[in-house]
DNA sequence: GAATCGTGGGA
DNA sequence: TTCCCAAGATT
């Protein structure tokens, strides 16, 4: 059988390692910037901040991650907390399945791991939501454990300082990076070392024009002494996404009461509350009379064209034509819909495209 | 391995 | 406007 090797130490040999940890952790301990996450080493609240922070702006997560706490102070208030309080106070934040999944794995600590944050790597791991990155960043930040904790800075940071040009876009690289981050790591203060990677990835080694002059570890970068810090890291482009038309419809009946229905429990926005939409392919709008009395039974009185709202996704693009639909008589909701007044409306979970429409009602 | 899964901000 | 980007994980 034929394993494929790879051999972090023809890249880390030229690092000289003390020297680089001791650059890294003093300009880190010099200049790292006051987080809310920063203040002590709850492994639970490090655990929360790690689960927002991911593929989410610093500066996003900080309103959201005191909100939170302040909502679920410990572990065992999430795990008692209900999954739609724990969506709301998530709500705008995006990636819906990380709020579910940390419920889920809090749960699974409470019950399992007597509400302590495993210390062990594989058990630590198996909690959904958890991976490689997360892993390494609790067992590091809230451990002192020197495990490496590979995200996107690190990568960037790690491709300059050790001139890889490796596609950063392909998973393999995270694993080859996370050799190497092994061979460097402090052992006396990971957490810094960690940390500092991806402060210096924030605020200085940056995707475009890094401030090599600012750089603590500008010495022990073969990319600087190449010159090559622009066109580094090299990472393949994402193809184009899909455009999706629908038309959102915002029924209302004689009571001023509104129907909402309830996202299925996985994909797209899961178990978030929407409007009902209706894909353009399937019903035109002369037609939406005849198809509303036959699929739900309801009967139109009149319709009104709101706002048009455009909603980019990742990979998808929304075009909601939004109508008001009043109703006539009396309305028998389905299951998974609901019908409820504005204020009620408020205390649910929306993705913002149905915020967008939800802010239009009069 | 490639797709899926949100959102807001900046160049 | 359009594109890229941000402390990734899951399927």
């Amino acid at each position: 059988m034929i394993v494929k090797t790879f051999d972090s130490k023809k890249y880390t040999n030229k690092i000289e390692k003390h020297a680089f940890q001791k650059d890294l952790i003093n300009w880190y301990d010099a200049e790292k910037r006051d987080l809310p996450w920063r203040a002590d080493q709850d492994p639970y609240k490090i655990w929360v901040s790690e689960i927002m922070l991911q593929q989410t702006k610093v500066d996003t997560v900080i309103p959201y991650f005191q909100n939170f706490i302040t909502s679920f102070p410990t572990l065992n208030d999430l795990a008692e907390a209900e999954e739609e309080k724990v969506l709301k106070a998530w709500e705008g934040l995006g990636y819906y399945s990380r709020a579910r999944n940390l419920q889920a794995a809090v749960r699974e600590v409470v019950e399992v791991y007597e509400s302590k944050v495993p210390d062990q790597p594989d058990l630590l791991g198996e909690l959904k939501g958890v991976g490689p990155y997360t892993k390494g960043a609790i067992l590091s930040i809230a451990y002192e454990k020197p495990e490496p904790a590979v995200d996107g800075n690190v990568m960037r940071v790690f491709s300059r300082i050790l001139a890889m040009d490796d596609d950063i876009a392909n998973q393999q690289t995270r694993k080859k990076i996370e050799s190497c981050v092994t061979d460097l790591i402090s052992h006396e203060d990971p957490s810094a070392f960690n940390q500092g990677l991806m402060e210096l990835g924030a605020t200085v080694c940056t995707p475009k024009k890094p401030t090599c002059l600012l750089c603590p570890v500008q010495e022990h970068c073969q990319a600087f002494e190449q010159g090559i810090q622009e066109s580094l890291p090299v990472k393949s482009k994402a193809k184009k996404q899909k455009s999706l038309e629908y038309f959102a419809l915002v029924f209302k009946d004689e009571n001023e009461k509104y129907i909402l229905e309830k996202r299925p429990e996985t994909g797209l926005l899961a178990n978030m509350w929407q409007f009902i939409m209706i894909d353009k392919s399937e019903v035109q709008k002369k037609q939406l009379p005849l198809y509303v009395r036959e699929k739900y039974g309801w009967s139109i009185k009149g319709i009104k064209e709101l706002s048009p709202v455009k909603h980019v996704f990742s990979h998808i693009t929304w075009h909601l034509t939004v109508l008001e639909v009043e109703l006539e008589g009396e309305i028998k909701t389905e299951a998974q819909a609901s019908l409820m007044k504005k204020e009620k409306i408020k205390e649910l979970p929306l993705p913002v495209s149905h915020q967008k429409i939800f802010n239009q009602i009069t």
